[in-house]
DNA sequence: CAGTGAGCGAGCTTCCGCTTGACTT
């Protein structure tokens, strides 16, 4: 018989908790929900109360088994998952399938994984929270109704295997509405006209000031007057101010900073933050990395503060107690936090040891002193023109938590120049050396990374840490949106220079608009989207989560009633589920684009059974329709009647090559050319099937066979020596063997090749 | 792996949040 058995969600969290209780404790964890609602259909009685209808998942079983072995064997429970909505419930089910007392049974809650806040916790043990359990019945119980519900209208009206849901249709209108946004905008130019003075008349190192004029110029007609003022304008100081500042540091990590980070600063994909950070969790080098907290327990604090001291010194320390103030947090947990703050570095793999290093020093420097800048600003006027230059610089008097850490944003032109100003005063004559006005476009907004969804879901309130990855992972699955590159266009930019006294015009090109790593909307997200916004407004209403999470904190509280709510919410949800059924029309995109200009036929584009597709003609004429698939990049509703009569271009014939035809096409793929039966991929960004030439077809055909007889460097039959993306490896019946390091691949025989064979199998098994 | 686009019908798809592996490359 066991004393006392604790039940927590984690079984990281499990081991480190026994260590802290003694032997009179065993601690065993129930990974996460035990039970949900049935998985086939709804799983909810709406006719008796919206009762739900549990059941345990196949993949939990075994688990509620050995917890169900556990309890009997166990004099004493206590049930100590999070201390939130969803904890509670936990704590409630694991009461109901392991038959226990709710009277009796001991709920205790911590927030941090420290002894202090352990053995606090187990002195003061409460009762389950009805209250709270309900609520989170009933947000479990209305996401499952939108889901369940709305799903199937999509399969019927839109195409089948879709899904909508509270948090990820939401997702998907950022984007999509994003997007429109891009399509609307026009971009515009205007001239910025920049100079470079001095303080003397000779050019040296110390004595340069750039600064920027205050007006911007329409055009260049406009701007080229102004540089003819600016050559024939003495200049002086009008005026010089410094001023004093202070920057703090960003609070610790959440879930969300997290991922914003590690994706501005290491690149990572908001799925790879989270797989880095589970590795680093179970070896016990950070605190629980799915939170909403910015919080750090004592001992942290006081940790910090030591490591802060004894590295740089009391001044640069300051202890500090972030708010959390993301909307609906739970605060169930800490910050994320290095588990022993001494440690700056850690033994692993390349990848976690830069997130660590991260965790490290955004922990570190949030307990660090703010850092003193100055920032100094120098007004310069022209004898001849009421516009003013000015010039900024700012100096680091103490850099504080800057010495460890400092922030990213998500603004594409990275950290601005913070530049050096030489010493002047009012009145002080200035010349200048080059005065450019330089041709600038305004930007459209910019695209989601997955990293600035997160956050943007993250201040609606939409989702929580443990589902921002899978949320993003879900909208791409379902084809809604693309995490996609574009390489930009070229487009000229000019430039007027002014140099001792003579302007000169130059024109420069600049890429625009090349995206890396970004959320794009593709049409079958667009469409649902469209189609929930008409029937739904409700649901993918922006403030949908926010009102409900409303009346669950009322529930929560115990001042309203889960049947009430969800009855008055799911009386008026419902009917518009039967408007939208009733409605006999299919969602279909289709677009009408023009008339052929030679046939006079109709084009058009529409959602067809493989994708995308553009037609001519209609299936009322007796000619058959001819069709053609939209290419990656284009959208229905953006695609223009010439873009989509391109497309049936293709395949076409290159001529013939040693007796056999080169035809060129566009395939799953990408592009390619088809000849004596084999394909051969086009170059990205170099070759264009719509303008490729035969002759630059033979050379990528006589390339490829190149490297492909390059490809085998031995031969033994049923077993080949083969050069990879990786190096030289062997392969026999379809299956790859990795060559041992200080073997030569060129040298070994076919006994050798087998002897590796047999011992790789061996290790296997 | 590089194509598909007529129409019918059976059977299936789907949510959000809490936890980890078990997979393959």
């Amino acid at each position: 018989m066991i004393e006392n058995l604790v039940i927590v969600e984690s079984p990281a969290k499990a081991k480190t908790i026994e260590k802290y209780l003694g032997k009179d404790f065993r601690v065993v964890s129930s990974f996460g929900h035990i039970r949900d609602l049935k998985k086939k259909n709804l799983g909810i009685d709406i006719e008796n109360d919206f009762a739900p209808e549990y059941e345990i998942p196949k993949e939990k079983t075994k688990v509620v088994a050995e917890l169900r072995k556990a309890a009997a064997q166990s004099k004493n429970i206590w049930i100590a998952s999070d201390e939130d909505r969803e904890g509670e419930a936990i704590a409630w089910h694991l009461a109901s399938v392991l038959d226990l007392d709710l009277e009796t049974t001991r709920r205790i809650v911590f927030h941090e994984i420290t002894k202090d806040a352990i053995t606090n916790a187990i002195l003061n043990p409460r009762k389950v929270d009805m209250n709270l359990v309900h609520s989170q019945q009933a947000r479990r119980i209305l996401d499952r109704i939108v889901g369940y519900e709305i799903s199937p209208v999509l399969w019927k009206k839109v195409q089948p295997s879709l899904s909508a849901g509270r948090v990820q249709s939401v997702a998907v209108r950022l984007i999509v509405e994003r997007e429109r946004e891009i399509i609307a905008f026009k971009s515009e130019s205007s001239f910025r006209v920049n100079g470079i003075f001095m303080t003397e008349k000779d050019k040296s190192d110390s004595n340069l000031i750039r600064a920027e004029a205050a007006k911007k110029f329409p055009d260049e007609n406009e701007a080229a007057k102004f540089l003819e003022l600016c050559a024939a304008s003495e200049y002086k100081v009008s005026s010089v101010t410094v001023k004093p500042g202070t920057r703090s540091p960003a609070p610790p990590f959440t879930t969300s900073t997290l991922q914003q980070e590690a994706y501005r600063k290491l690149g990572f994909s908001v799925s790879q933050t989270m797989t880095v950070a589970q590795k680093l969790y179970e070896a016990g080098k950070i605190t629980y990395m799915r939170t909403d907290s910015t919080n750090l327990s004592k001992l942290a604090l006081a940790k910090s503060r030591e490591v802060i001291i004894a590295e740089f010194g009391e001044k640069y320390s300051k202890t500090r107690q972030f708010r959390t103030k993301s909307k609906g947090a739970q605060e169930a947990h800490e910050a994320i936090r290095p588990a022993y703050p001494d440690v700056a570095t850690i033994s692993g793999n390349q990848n976690e040891k830069r997130l660590y290093e991260l965790i490290w020093k955004r922990t570190i420097a949030s307990q660090m002193a703010d850092a003193e800048v100055e920032r100094t600003t120098i007004s310069i006027e022209m004898n001849n023109s009421p516009v003013l230059f000015s010039a900024t610089g700012e100096v680091v008097k103490f850099d504080g938590f800057l010495k460890v850490y400092s922030e990213s944003t998500d603004s594409e032109h990275g950290e601005e120049e913070k530049a050096i100003i030489p010493p002047v005063k009012a009145g002080m004559p200035l010349f200048y050396e080059t005065i450019t006005a330089t041709q600038r476009y305004t930007t459209p907004p910019p695209r989601y990374t997955e990293a600035s969804l997160v956050k943007k879901l993250e201040e609606l309130g939409i989702g929580r840490p443990s589902t921002y990855a899978p949320t993003i992972s879900t909208i791409q699955k379902r084809g809604y949106v693309m995490r996609q590159d574009r390489p930009g266009m070229k487009r000229q930019i000019r430039i007027i220079t002014l140099s001792k006294g003579k302007a000169s015009v130059s024109v420069k090109t600049e890429i625009a608009g090349k995206e890396k790593s970004k959320l794009f909307p593709q049409d079958i997200g667009m469409m649902v989207n469209d189609y929930l916004v008409e029937s739904f407004p409700e649901i993918v209403d922006y403030n949908f989560t926010a009102e409900v999470e409303e009346q669950f904190d009322k529930i929560a509280e115990g001042k309203l009633k889960l049947t009430g709510m969800l009855e008055k919410f799911y009386n008026s949800f419902h009917k518009t589920i039967e408007n939208a059924l009733e409605k006999k029309v299919k969602k279909s995109g289709v677009r009408f684009l023009g008339n052929h200009p030679e046939t006079g036929e109709p084009v058009s584009v529409k959602m067809g059974r493989f994708g995308p597709v553009a037609q001519i003609g209609d299936t009322e004429s007796d000619k058959k329709p001819r069709f053609a698939s939209l290419a990656r990049n284009q959208l229905l509703e953006t695609i223009t009647l010439e873009e989509a009569l391109n497309l049936f271009r293709l395949p076409r014939s290159l001529g013939m090559h040693e007796g056999e035809e080169m035809v060129v096409g566009v395939g799953k793929f990408g592009p390619y050319v088809r000849y004596n039966g084999k394909f051969y991929s086009l170059k990205k960004g170099l070759d264009d099937p719509y303008t490729i030439t035969a002759q630059r077809a033979v050379e990528l055909i006589r390339e490829k066979e190149e490297s492909d007889r390059k490809k085998i460097i031995k031969d033994f039959g049923d077993i080949q020596i083969l050069n990879g993306r990786y190096g030289p490896y062997i392969t026999k019946d379809k299956k790859n063997y990795r060559i041992p390091r200080g073997d030569d691949a060129e040298k070994l025989t076919k006994e050798e090749c087998m002897a590796i064979i047999e011992k790789t199998d061996k290790n296997k098994a």
